[in-house]
DNA sequence: GTTTGTAGTTAGTAGAAACTAACTATATTT
DNA sequence: AAATATAGTTAGTTTCTACTAACTACAAAC
């Protein structure tokens, strides 16, 4: 088990930091962490309300109004109220805000380049094997 | 490579959950996501001092000097005067700083169980020779 | 159709997190 | 030894991030 975790570690270590370098190289357009948490989450909330969104962060609404105000304002999300209730309207990630999944995208392409280095395509075979079966269900 | 890159992204969402629930498990004694970050970032240039520290965060030194000071009261980090240059003190994690590497260590840890429940002995060792080779040296 | 509930917003406030400018103390250069 | 540079600190300010309380508009329940 020691060196299992190790090596999870190291993993861990080599997506960590890909995933910081990728942030940089989109990091142009002034975001902060925590703005950039808001549109990862909007993402997997699959276009939530903001009261949803706020239960998802645990922040209060006017919180979380606030901050969406300001990334609407610089034309990363956008709202479309809701046909079923008319109070409610569904947040959604304009172009620019789609930037975000690139990003990560970006970084698991690049991992994925090392590993291609690395391995043939025997190794690489079993190797996907494996992690797939790791992966299933959870 | 299609595959592959799925596979980083199913393995990267699950690290960072992963990792996210243990944040939560140890976030019992009350730290933000920025105070954590301040003291991972201590582990990993080890023993900083605030100029290199506060350059490595890329903030200002009084910013990184108000935000030590605090976590210096609430004893997570500690300081020692050098020798070599007495104008310049390191910092280091106390035993409740370190915790934090121990939440690492924790959730790893947690990710090697999901993985040793889901293979077995031969493909455990298969898949930790491929992991090993893809780590290495970068 | 009146009451009660819910989604979102507005207003006001408090504390955290960032900055620049200017200071002290120690090191280094000339 | 005087001038310059560097590490850290202090003070003052601005912006960001969070909250509660109270409001509007719509929906659901009675």
């Amino acid at each position: 088990m020691e060196k299992l975790i190790n090596i999870i570690s190291g993993l861990s270590t080599l997506i960590g930091n890909t995933e910081e370098e990728a942030k940089e190289q989109f990091n142009l357009f002034q975001l902060t962490s925590h703005q950039m948490h808001y549109l990862e989450t909007i993402h997997l909330l699959d276009n939530p309300n903001i009261t949803e969104l706020a239960l998802q962060l645990r922040l209060s609404k006017p919180t979380v109004k606030v901050a969406i105000d300001k990334l609407i304002e610089k034309e990363y999300v956008y709202k479309i109220r809701s046909d079923e209730d008319r109070r409610s309207a569904h947040l959604h990630l304009t172009e620019k805000g789609k930037l975000i999944n690139h990003m990560h995208e970006y970084a698991h392409k690049r991992i994925a380049e090392t590993i291609l280095r690395k391995l043939n395509n025997d190794e690489l075979k079993t190797l996907e094997d494996l992690l797939t079966k790791v992966l299933v269900d959870k």
